[in-house]
DNA sequence: TCTGGGGTCCTAGGACCC
DNA sequence: TCTGGGGTCCTAGGACCC
């Protein structure tokens, strides 16, 4: 393993970059991606936000606050941003064949070719990397690099925004000393507080404690890991993840709820979400669980096992329903999920198919229901209201994006990657020329005209 | 107007089996 | 008539990651 580089790949800014790619007058403002309603958070804050101290996770009201006047709020599009993903990652594996994807934006890599390369030679390697990425996606990674994970991760950290770190082996160990252990990845607000109070700020600090010390202090599994990378020994292999081991969905409500009755209804929609997601993935689940949040942020979950893996909505909602908890004992509830989880290919020939019966049967309530109630309300006709983010497209204009809407007119930015800044047009919301359009189009139009043709002429 | 949604992993107790 | 030890599965809670 001597000689060995691993590099840590890191979208920058991914979401809201995906949104000042596709809609190119928000290039050079304060984007803040995340729920908008009163109990939403930001999940991605463009550069230009953070200078004001936006970042990831805070209250969206707070960042609001904090940003002013200038702010643009928009919702979510994971479709985009899934595309996105995997248009960069198809890019990165190109050049890296092995990919460890820790999420949308990050994949760990350990390229072959740079065994034994100087760390002038890795940094080359990683600037052709950024350069395909941005070149082929529009997308502005960081990379960092190092002898195992851990440090290639600080690495791409220090290389933010929109550089390369190469730490070698050299200078890592001073690297490590001085940064706060919070950097340290598994280290999160609970043990940097457990560290703090016995005067351990700096991963140095924690490298320097007797191996018995850190086992109290971050117990006896994980103590000993951490204190290892403190220390710089990290051998771990990148390696390709496997299938994930749970699918789940889960939804904060406005405001808390109160009531049996009222999670018995809200069960419907998200279990059909997490359902549909399960039935996407082609395997069954054995697990039901439910989470409850309630409004003290603790959380409750109870979990069912069935005798046989299955995909059936109708079992799996029945299941999750008899496992809620009573508001009225437990306290109002401010977020509930659904989790599916024991995933394996589903058993067409069941052993026990009058267990099966008992169970398809435990609840009246037929869990499509909801679900057709809950789509019917997401897709909308588009005269019951135009929301800000929302794609659209025009007859004559293209496509665009809601800017803003109220008193019966909309502002409609008529933009995409391709077309570059567009114009701002304001019309009536029942405007008939203007029909919701697939978001990922502002990826792609007009350009997708020109593949259709090329497909047409081979 | 406090704190999303999608995950992974660890701990710890009890049931159950041999 | 005071009661082992190991292994596995299930459940509940929580820390941590992006």
């Amino acid at each position: 393993m001597d000689g060995r580089w691993v590099l840590h790949f890191d979208m920058d800014a991914f979401f809201a970059s995906v949104e000042q790619l596709t809609r190119p007058t928000l290039r050079g403002r304060p984007v803040l991606v995340g729920g908008l309603g009163g109990r939403g958070v930001v999940a991605g804050a463009s550069y230009e936000a953070r200078v004001f101290g936006a970042r990831s996770a805070m209250p969206m009201h707070q960042a609001r606050r904090q940003v002013g006047a200038a702010a643009v709020v928009l919702p979510p599009r994971g479709v985009v941003y899934g595309v996105a993903s995997r248009r960069v990652l198809e890019t990165v594996r190109a050049v890296v064949p092995v990919l460890e994807q820790l999420s949308f934006d990050e994949a760990f890599g350990e390229p072959a070719e740079l065994v034994g390369a100087t760390a002038a030679e890795v940094e080359a390697f990683c600037e052709d990397l950024r350069a395909r990425v941005r070149s082929e996606t529009g997308l502005v990674a960081s990379v960092g690099a190092g002898s195992g994970k851990q440090i290639a991760k600080i690495a791409s950290d220090l290389a933010k925004p929109d550089g390369v770190r190469v730490v070698d082996r050299a200078t890592e160990k001073a690297v490590l000393a001085g940064l706060p252990v919070r950097r340290l990845w598994g280290i999160g607000p609970v043990a940097e507080d457990r560290l703090h109070r016995l005067g351990i700020d700096t991963i140095g600090a924690l490298a320097a404690l007797a191996d018995s010390e850190v086992a109290d202090v971050l117990g006896g599994t994980v103590g000993p890991a951490l204190h290892r990378l403190a220390q710089g020994i990290d051998d771990r292999p990148v390696a390709e993840r496997s299938s994930s081991k749970q699918i789940s969905s889960e939804s904060t409500f406005p405001e808390d709820l109160t009531t049996i009755g009222q999670l018995r209804e809200a069960v419907g929609p998200i279990g059909e979400h997490a359902h549909s997601r399960l039935l996407r993935d082609g395997r069954g689940a054995r697990t039901v669980t439910v989470k409850m949040k309630k409004s003290d942020m603790s959380t409750l979950t109870r979990s069912a096992t069935l005798p046989y893996a299955t995909d059936d909505a109708a079992t799996l909602t029945a299941t999750a329903r008899r496992l809620l908890l009573d508001p009225i004992e437990v306290g109002p509830i401010r977020l509930l999920g659904v989790g599916f989880s024991g995933l394996s290919d589903v058993q067409q020939e069941s052993l026990f198919p009058d267990l099966e019966q008992t169970l398809e049967t435990a609840d009246g309530v037929p869990a499509t229901h909801e679900a057709a109630a809950a789509s019917a309300a997401a897709s909308g006709s588009p005269a019951a209201g135009w929301r800000i983010g929302d794609d659209v497209t025009h007859e004559s204009y293209g496509h665009g994006w809601v800017q803003g809407a109220g008193h019966g007119v909309m502002t409609v930015r008529f933009e995409t990657r391709g077309t570059g800044p567009g114009p701002a047009r304001t019309m009536p919301v029942d405007t008939p020329e203007v029909r919701r359009a697939n978001p990922v189009d502002s990826l792609d139009w007009p350009d997708f005209v020109g593949a259709l043709t090329d497909d047409d002429q081979s």
